[in-house]
DNA sequence: ATCATTAACCTTTTT
DNA sequence: GGTTAATGAT
């Protein structure tokens, strides 16, 4: 196969620089998976064993895709490449060599949960306000250390840290870190973080080690490098330092990970690493039309901070992008799935052509409703994961428990569950005792009758017998069996069997189900993620995987052929579709209200919004909703700054249409909360909201939409003058030109009411007003999409 | 000690 | 709106 008649100049170029470092500047849509798989394949047509060559992505997705690419050029062999996730990647490592740092080859990686769970406890024992010390916060904290590699020690001993916690008057944060890396350490756990911290250790502590895995890896890509963090970029670079046959991929306007501790930095200094190295830009998109191209310039245009770049497309011109105003999120999720129907009748599209993207995952439901409500099979990604549910990580605790007694997480979360009288009280005092006597939890549990316990030892001699009895059957017995007698003798299985309820009944499938893939694991040949290197079907390297596994790793199941996709914009990254929703662009929500207070934080969400905006093939749609519920309160909402920086040509707007609707009478708006909470910084002063009985959303249709003007049943007297009051524009409001508006003169705004314009910006069509709104204080409004009319 | 009801918290984004 | 922690009854 003749792949490299395949690529355009520049990417060929990129395949056959195979030797020494390589910095591949990808612009979005610019074809660059197909650059690292046919790299690769080129690595292996020039004689490089696959083993020597070690591929690192950032979601399993991603490795999957490429190693699906790379067999289908290369065949069979490509099974042998190092693919993965860097924490996949390393966690294998560490299984290999983690007793040289003195953790069980067998250690457990604690999720999220596990690790908040574990902070909660030590916040509890510290005797610290948990009001103060927030387990999120300490866990965001302490994962910013690690991935910058400080250790417990080093945060410790550096003023400016402790300087900072002072300032946020959490001056015992390095306490909370130093309990919990020691806690995890004697649990043999690592959570996330330490997969990276602990192989950049091990590397470090142990130079034959390291040269180990130099000589093994001796091509080493990275993809999406713009997201690395200091521990990785600290990893690749020591991994490459003999060969120094680095190939590193990226797009800074694609970098979207700072929050995770990503840094931008290890792309631009690439080049001071590697002086002699080769960069290529690929700057021909092949994906999307010159509209969609060009709308996205223009937006990352915005931004001061990035690598010259000019992305082109020899794609046709295409559609325009439309912007969408909707009255409200439930009515901008009707006219997606309205649209989505309809197109798909229209261009014989399929489910899978179209996805909506959102800011965050709360933002589905309004969609899934409308969605449902078409009948249009969808898929939202990023809800739990199968191995995120209760009763799943139930039983991998038992499982954990056994390949680790020492996994303190797990052992709590097992030891009253089914119930077996150790209550809270029990457990406190066995906390108590493993203290005392520095000892691990399992240690006081299996030796019960050694401590002086008192009333409730027979129940945890009993649990402790069940454990050690399942830890004797590990050695006889393969995973599948072992989880099977698990699942029956800790009496998880009658218990979830005794349910009969429709909860209870998908409970107990679902144990099924993972027993089934546990069954699967031990006698396929190819194991969870396809990765076969080591072909080990232990318990325990099951465990390692799944914990790495996320909700968008089921790709294979039948079930998830051709929906439309549900997804967060950066779980889009990467993907492509011909048709794109970006929904709920408004201020507060895209751009989020946590990015407003730094020019760096708005520059990330501007790069988010160019990600989102580059996913689309053929056809975009930008949408956003005037009001919106958030935690359970409705609140007014404001277009987003971002729709003001697309250039204008590129757009199609709209106007505000009149409400969707869905088969009848609103009712999904009952239960009105009022106010504000405060939230959000610029709307401070919005109304408030009045309760409606009727639960009414619509008001009149606007004329400017010509939208048949279906008269709903008439609402309740208070809900009418709500909806003419507030939520909708009046029917007879026309707007006034608004060219030849001027500093001084008084306005009616349709949604803000009578306000006095304080002064203009910008030039036409992308006027900006600030506008003093009485009881509203000063708004900043876009001349082309208000709907004004002047007054003086 | 356990179950059921109520109050508080939450929300960026993910391996 | 939805989950999870704290309270109260058996």
């Amino acid at each position: 196969m003749d792949y490299l008649k395949l690529l355009n100049e520049e990417q060929r170029a990129a395949v056959e620089c195979t030797e020494g470092p390589v910095m591949i500047i990808a612009g979005a849509g610019s074809g660059k998976t197909r650059v690292l798989t046919y790299r690769i394949a080129h690595l292996m047509n020039k004689g490089v064993d696959p083993f020597n060559i070690l591929s690192l992505t950032f979601t399993n997705k991603a490795a999957k895709e490429m190693r699906a690419r790379i067999e289908k050029v290369m065949g069979n062999e490509a099974r042998n490449i190092w693919m993965g996730t860097f924490h996949s990647v390393f966690a294998k490592i560490l299984r290999v060599e983690a007793t040289k740092i003195g953790y069980p080859s067998n250690f457990t990686i604690y999720d999220t949960d596990d690790s908040k769970s574990l902070l909660k406890s030590i916040i509890r024992e510290l005797n610290l306000d948990p009001e103060v010390y927030k387990p999120n916060i300490a866990y965001n904290r302490i994962s910013s250390a690690k991935n910058n590699l400080i250790s417990p020690e080093e945060y410790k001993n550096t003023p400016e840290l402790i300087t900072d916690d002072i300032a946020a008057r959490r001056g015992e944060l390095y306490r909370i870190y130093e309990a919990y890396a020691m806690r995890c350490f004697k649990s043999g756990a690592m959570d996330f973080d330490d997969l990276l911290y602990k192989t950049h250790e091990l590397m470090l502590a142990y130079p034959d080690v390291l040269n180990k895995y130099q000589h093994r890896f001796r091509y080493i890509l990275v993809d999406e490098y713009q997201d690395t963090n200091f521990a990785q970029y600290k990893v690749i670079k020591m991994l490459g330092a003999a060969n120094r046959n680095v190939c590193v991929v990226g797009d800074d306007a694609q970098s979207i990970y700072a929050f995770r501790g990503a840094n931008i930095q290890n792309i631009l200094n690439f080049e001071k690493d590697y002086p002699e190295l080769n960069t290529f830009r690929l700057e021909q998109n092949y994906r999307s039309t010159k509209t969609i191209v060009s709308a996205a310039s223009s937006v990352i245009a915005k931004n001061i901070h990035q690598f010259e770049k000019n992305l082109w497309t020899g794609n046709q011109q295409g559609d325009r992008i439309r912007l969408i105003s909707n009255i409200s999120d439930n009515d901008e999720g009707r006219f997606v799935a309205t649209e989505i129907a309809e197109k798909k009748m229209q261009n014989q599209l399929k489910n899978g052509d179209f996805a909506i993207l959102y800011r965050t995952n709360a933002q589905s439901r309004s969609f899934e409703e409308a969605l449902r409500r078409q009948n249009i099979p969808y898929r939202v990604y990023g809800g739990l994961s199968f191995y995120q549910r209760k009763e799943i990580k139930d039983m991998i605790a038992y499982l954990r428990l056994i390949v680790n007694h020492n996994d303190e997480e797990a052992l709590k979360r097992v030891i009253n569950y089914p119930t077996r009288g150790i209550g809270k009280t029990s457990l406190d005092k066995l906390f108590v005792l493993a203290d005392q006597n520095n000892v691990p939890l399992w240690e006081v549990v299996s030796n019960i009758a050694a401590y002086n316990f008192g009333s409730g030892a027979n129940k945890i001699y009993e649990f402790s017998m069940l454990i050690q009895g399942f830890q004797a059957l590990e050695k006889k017995m393969n995973a599948y069996d072992l989880a099977a007698h698990v699942a029956k003798h800790s009496g998880l299985y009658s218990m979830l069997y005794a349910d009969k309820t429709v909860e209870g009944v998908s409970r107990y499938q679902n144990l099924e189900e993972l027993l089934n893939a546990i069954k699967e694991f031990t006698e396929n040949d190819e194991i969870i993620e396809g990765e076969d290197i080591d072909n080990d079907k232990s318990l325990g390297t099951f465990l390692q995987n799944v914990a790495l596994l996320t909700d968008a790793d089921n790709d294979k199941d039948p079930e998830n052929a051709d929906k439309t996709v549900l997804m967060t914009v950066h779980q889009a990254k990467g993907l492509e579709f011909k048709q794109v929703y970006i929904v709920g662009m408004e201020e507060n929500l895209f751009p989020s209200q946590m990015a407003l207070n730094s020019r760096t934080d708005l520059e990330e969400e501007r790069r988010l919004f160019y990600v989102a905006i580059t996913r689309a093939e053929e056809n975009l749609t930008i949408s956003y909703a005037l009001t919106r519920f958030r935690h359970g309160s409705l609140f007014n909402c404001e277009p987003s700054r971002f729709i003001q920086e697309i250039d204008p040509t590129t757009l199609e707007i709209m106007g505000a249409r009149a409400p969707q609707h869905g088969g009848g009478f609103d009712t999904d708006r009952g239960g009105w909360n009022q106010g504000w909470n405060g939230f959000g910084v610029g709307q401070a002063a919005a109304q408030r909201q009045t309760p409606a009985t009727a639960g009414f959303t619509g008001g009149a249709p606007n004329p400017a939409t010509r939208t048949a003007a279906v008269r709903k049943p008439q609402p309740s007297p208070q809900a009418q003058q709500l909806a003419a009051t507030r939520l909708t524009p009046e029917a007879d409001f026309v707007p006034d030109n608004t060219v030849d508006l001027a500093v001084g003169m008084e306005i009616e705004h349709q949604r803000f009411g009578v306000g006095k314009v304080v002064s203009l910006e910008g030039t036409h069509p992308d006027t900006k007003a600030t506008i003093f709104f009485q009881g509203l204080g000063q708004k900043q409004i876009l001349l082309k999409f208000a709907k004004i009319k002047i007054i003086t």
